[in-house]
DNA sequence: TTGAAAGCGCTAACAA
DNA sequence: TTGTTAGCGCTTTCAA
């Protein structure tokens, strides 16, 4: 049983090729053809299980109707969360997901555009590494539909989905601050992306406004989970009138915590925690630890709302929208109030 | 700056399109190019961002240098790790990836083999539901190469990438033994899938030859994690006797973890626990949790090694490859020797 | 080495 | 309502 094509249904039901291109299109009415053939038509598809080639259609169309999903790691449970979201709301508008991971290299990010754009892929969602401002622009000059999350590029004009990460470290070091604790450090992976700016800048103007010290700890990723780790405990060992610790990233927080749990730090009597992220890791830690709860649901319906937005408008351009999402303060155990 | 197309080159540089489409496919020295062209073509090529359209590639060559992946959902961590390392190997090898997550639901796997099918993907990567046995089986008489992973359809023949869940279940319960505990229960979503059916056979089979009986509990998945902890929670309750628990996965793990917790059980005094699947949360929790780690790396780097030998060999069937590969028992504090 | 031309399967303008 | 036809951009055969 070979593959069907339009021309062998046509041919089988004696019709003419466009008919069957119409039917299949949902045209018929507007073509003004009789609901009997399109429903012998149907039929016939179904028995058959016809599938028009989507690689002719979009050939012939121009259109993919395939998302491209560029992010850090696909791997990277937040990133996973989202693509998920994303696929759902997607497919229920015919969309399919072409994901890669950025790996947060510039160099092949660009290369990845290339790649989903000689796929012609209708629509990029991109949680962009820095450097790539020119070839998203380039996308957009193109009429690309383009929409950012997690971070933004500055010099990028296009819509965006992010969370308040300058007002939500601000208001976790604050917290910390009420609940007692004077030396504060922070720890997240080292990045001049605009989400980690923007929560450096929180935390260090909430310590500057009490007058505390910052203690800063920038990790530089890398695959090998325990060297991560040990560069924690390195910082934790050298600092050690450090009380409590925010961490920038789930990753970050997960390795402090090996960190921590490897130097039998108590939480929070040692070392109080708060973290970006909410995460099943926090709530099971022996001390369940304090949160800062991206909106997921919310990024993942926005993004792709956006996006499908100017899919649906075709006319490009329209009002560049920025969107900033609130996050939560999920409090647990872990930043309790100050023994002593 | 609008789309080149092949033609475009071919005029710009006053040469032949076939010679453009030739050394594009590296065909030059074959077809007896000279370097001389070639250096030109290439360098203009370069200058200019030129990308040939893979849709028409695709619609010509029939190869769309595509791979679908089909897992039960791209946010699960063990399935969202297999992504990532398959779309390392597969991008080195020129393939992209289009993913969709089955939900485990039999009609829409079948919709979505569909979906893959009509975009022409070259090889199928699917962790499948049960009941498209009869679907697989038409990919695989179509010629389309399908490696199938985590677990395996009887009826299906096609290489398989999975683990000894048989041995690591009935390993694992023998552990639990041999530190002393009696009362075990075994704690899992409900599947009739051949991995869950492994798992549930070996933890019999320990349980059994050793003369004690089985507790099971079977949850039914819901996308609200609360009612699967307080299924958990009811169970636990309405089993005061166990005194050790096998969970079958890593979801399953955390609930029975969240539901442990807030019964405020301890570990592994009130209750031992040992999870399949290694994960953080097991690592970090209160008392380090005991876990079947599945080699990630290994399984995914077989399952992409298949399908590329299946793409590659061009000549469909050859030997069906049924890989199992081994677990690794992670002891941890939560399976000490019990204590009376 | 090069050029012309067919055709992958589909859509859609146009004519009937 | 229906049929014809011209491409979409690329690969590849064949002849020059």
């Amino acid at each position: 049983m070979k593959k069907l094509r339009i021309k062998d249904i046509a041919k089988d039901l004696s019709i003419s090729k466009t008919a069957v291109s119409f039917i299949l299109n949902g045209r018929a009415q507007e073509k003004r053809i009789s609901g009997e053939l399109v429903e012998r038509v149907e039929k016939y598809i179904q028995e058959v299980g016809f599938r028009p080639s989507a690689i002719a259609r979009g050939l012939r169309t121009g259109k993919s109707n395939i998302i491209g999903l560029m992010v850090e790691s696909i791997s990277d449970p937040f990133f996973a969360t989202i693509a998920r979201l994303i696929e759902n709301e997607a497919y229920k508008e015919g969309y399919r997901i072409i994901y890669c991971s950025t790996d947060n290299d510039t160099e092949k990010t660009k290369e990845l555009i290339n790649v989903l754009r000689e796929r012609n892929v209708d629509g990029y969602i991109i949680s962009p590494p820095p450097g790539v401002e020119k070839e998203i622009n380039e996308l957009i000059k193109a009429g690309m539909p383009v929409v950012m999350f997690d971070r933004y590029l500055a010099k990028v004009k296009t819509d965006y989905v992010v969370i308040d990460n300058e007002f939500s470290a601000e208001n976790a070091t604050r917290y910390l601050l009420k609940q007692g604790y004077r030396n504060i450090g922070f720890i997240t992976f080292s990045s001049s992306l605009t989400q980690m700016k923007g929560r450096m800048k929180g935390y260090r103007t909430a310590l500057r406004e009490e007058g505390w010290k910052p203690y800063v700890l920038e990790i530089d990723f890398t695959p090998d989970e325990k060297v991560m780790v040990q560069t924690v405990k390195d910082f934790l060992v050298a600092n050690p009138k450090l009380d409590a610790v925010l961490f920038g990233a789930v990753q970050a927080g997960a390795c402090g915590l090996k960190a921590m749990t490897q130097l039998k730090m108590k939480v929070p009597q040692d070392l109080a925690v708060i973290s970006f992220d909410d995460h099943d890791i926090f709530e099971l830690f022996a001390t369940p630890v304090t949160a800062i709860a991206q909106p997921i649901e919310k990024i993942a319906h926005k993004v792709i709302s956006l996006l499908l937005d100017r899919l649906d408008a075709e006319n490009g351009a329209g009002v560049v929208k920025e969107i900033v999402l609130k996050t939560r303060l999920k409090v647990r155990a872990s930043s309790g109030v100050k023994a002593e």
